[in-house]
RNA sequence: GCCCCCGUAGCUCAGUAGGAUAGAGCAUCGGUUUCCUAAACCGAGGGUCGCAGGUUCGAAUCCUGCCGGGGGUACCA
């Protein structure tokens, strides 16, 4: 990346200065590279004089121009310049810019990449809603951003895995058995109630009648007596069926399905029980057992097995992240949770600190809730109330890819206030297709040259100097730097900004230069090059977010 | 009460280890097409970055307090 070739040049460049006596022997601050906001500024720029003024006792401008007479020479820079109050900034030359469109074509999909994960084993797990219902709109932000994410990671450089956590086991499972067995009766005559505690969506009398057609009556027992098992798990098999199918249809796809049963079945329970024993950060009082955060950082304990002997979500929790760390062997596992989930994420990084976890490899995302409304009107999102909108009703409704698109959007520390209404009336004002027809453009734009010119090949980029090209080749070479920052700071939310800026000056770029054209064919053959570059950031950007990359609209 | 997140244009939101004159989309108003897709482009208006202090050469960004909204809160996940 050029961004790391200007922070070498303005490190050798403090360096030689210290060497002439011109710059005093101290310790150095951190390059920082930034870009401007202003074109004049340049294309990068760095505020080290002004960092180092004080220490230095010498005016930031006289500091600047010191680094600037000591900057090594670069056949990507043209021109370094000193801006009051103390900036250096650092203008790319034209010709260097012209030649990245030869370096973005030959990259392909790999321009997007940079080496900073060194093939770390990374695991990304998101979505993990329990199997007791269909995914709800809420749950497809946690499949927008896990899936980019892991996507992201991946162009980085890290061996990513994604997961989903099935709890196939515990307390809402049971009372999801409980509801459906409830249902199944009402459909033979028999007057039971859904239980208070249960689930009151009409998707448990579709189950229910589900089940009659496989099972016929064979489900019944004696009035009062309890639920079959059976009954209980095929209903949960087939909202898992239901689950994947909606992941699947918005494009996520995982690398594994892992089932809560599994942390009891293959002893990671038992396990950490142990661990946390010989901690002694295990104690009993009133009739259960606990984890005694507050010997740690926590001002409370926390519940690991209630006096029902019935372990807690957060027990199973910590065997789940047994069996990553230590069994599977990830280096870091990025969990992506909602903000009701909050509350746990204390008690859980102690525990995978307390097993000897270094702090860093356990990141836990909390992204903040989803709120529905249609205009004016606030919609419910509970699971449990029944009259939830669904990620399918969502994706049938606007889309999967500006589902996708607008997921990504918000960063997880902010709400996200989904309109439905205003998605489906904005269908065709929407940013996903202004992105996507910039795509669409250059697909017409390729079969049109390929139509009408005769040998197209082998176009001269030399002859890319307008400023509209020029601004759509400086906004490619972003990419690369977006996923080094987004990679680090494990925020995909910049992808969809990033994307509308480049397509933004792919629209300028065609408003403004004819590509086709019979009359100036050498620059033709230029722009076609720099139009299929573009073609190829943009599908890298697109698919990075999950979405498609079409070629006619 | 305590803990976490947020408060930036009429609306929805960006602002990438504190940097130069705070940005985008939508909405509003005005303009652009004998020409590769007008699902596009150009222009205009619109801001006390919730409020008050503090740190700093420099704060939307960091710290403290207050106000407002969302979430969590001691054997549900």
């Amino acid at each position: 990346m050029i961004k790391d070739e200007i922070t070498k040049l303005v490190e050798e460049a403090a360096a030689r200065a210290q060497r002439a006596g011109d710059l005093p022997e101290m310790a150095l601050p951190p390059t920082v590279i930034e870009r401007p906001q202003r074109p004049e500024h340049g294309d990068y720029a760095t505020s080290l004089p002004l960092q180092l003024a004080r220490a230095a006792r010498a005016k930031p401008l006289d500091l600047g121009a010191t680094l600037a007479r000591h900057m090594p020479e670069s056949p990507a820079i043209e021109r370094v310049e000193v801006a009051p109050p103390g900036f250096v900034n650092f203008h790319l030359s034209q010709s260097w810019l012209a030649s990245q469109v030869d370096v973005i074509l030959e990259a392909g999909p790999s321009f997007a990449e940079v080496a900073i994960g060194g093939g770390e084993k990374v695991q990304v797990e998101f979505v993990s809603a329990n199997p007791t219902g269909p995914l709800h709109a809420g749950n497809g932000r946690w499949a927008a951003m896990g899936s980019t994410l892991a996507r992201i990671l991946r162009a980085a450089g890290y061996d990513v895995e994604t997961e989903y956590y099935f709890n196939d086991a515990g307390t809402q499972i049971d009372v999801f058995g409980r509801t459906l067995y409830a249902r199944y009766q009402q459909l033979f005559g028999r007057d039971v109630p859904v239980p208070e505690d249960g689930y009151s969506g009409a998707y448990m009398i579709d189950l229910a009648e589900q089940a009659r057609e496989k099972f016929g009556e064979t489900m019944l027992r004696p009035e009062g007596e309890a639920p079959p098992d059976q009954l209980g798990r095929y209903g949960m098999e087939q909202v898992m069926d239901w689950i994947r199918r909606d992941l699947a249809d918005m494009g996520v796809e995982y690398d594994n399905w892992y089932r809560e049963q599994t942390v009891y079945d293959a002893g990671y329970f038992d396990k950490v029980m142990e661990l946390l024993r010989e901690k002694g950060l295990v104690t009993e009082r009133e009739g259960a057992v606990w984890f005694a955060t507050s010997k740690l950082e926590a001002d409370k304990d926390e519940v690991l097995i209630r006096s029902s002997g019935l372990p807690t979500y957060l027990a199973t929790d910590v065997g789940y992240h047994y069996d990553k760390f230590f069994v599977r062997g990830f280096d870091r596992v990025i969990d992506i949770w909602g903000a009701d989930h909050q509350g746990h994420v204390k008690p859980l990084l102690l525990a995978t600190e307390a097993m000897g976890i270094e702090e860093g490899r356990l990141t836990i995302i909390i992204g903040q809730l989803v709120t529905l409304r249609r205009g004016e009107e606030r919609l419910k999102i509970s699971k449990r109330s029944g009259d939830i909108i669904t990620l399918r009703e969502v994706i049938e409704e606007v889309g999967k890819d500006a589902c996708l698109f607008f997921f990504l959007s918000r960063s997880a520390d902010a709400t996200i206030d989904f309109d439905l209404d205003l998605a489906k009336e904005q269908s065709s004002e929407n940013p996903v297709y202004y992105v996507q027809y910039a795509h669409a453009r250059i697909a017409g734009i390729i079969r049109t040259a390929k139509e009408r010119l005769p040998d197209a090949e082998g176009g001269d980029i030399s002859l890319l100097t307008h400023e509209s090209e020029l601004s759509l080749i400086r906004k490619m070479l972003h990419l690369p730097e977006l996923v080094d920052v987004m990679a680090r700071t494990l925020e995909p939310h910049h992808l969809p900004h990033y994307a509308q800026e480049l397509a933004t000056a792919f629209h300028d770029f065609y408003e403004k230069c004819r590509v086709v054209d019979e009359e100036h064919l050498d620059q033709s053959r230029a722009r076609l090059k720099l139009v299929a570059a573009a073609q190829s950031v943009l599908a890298t950007t697109l698919g990075l977010m999950g979405m498609d990359a079409p070629d006619r609209m």
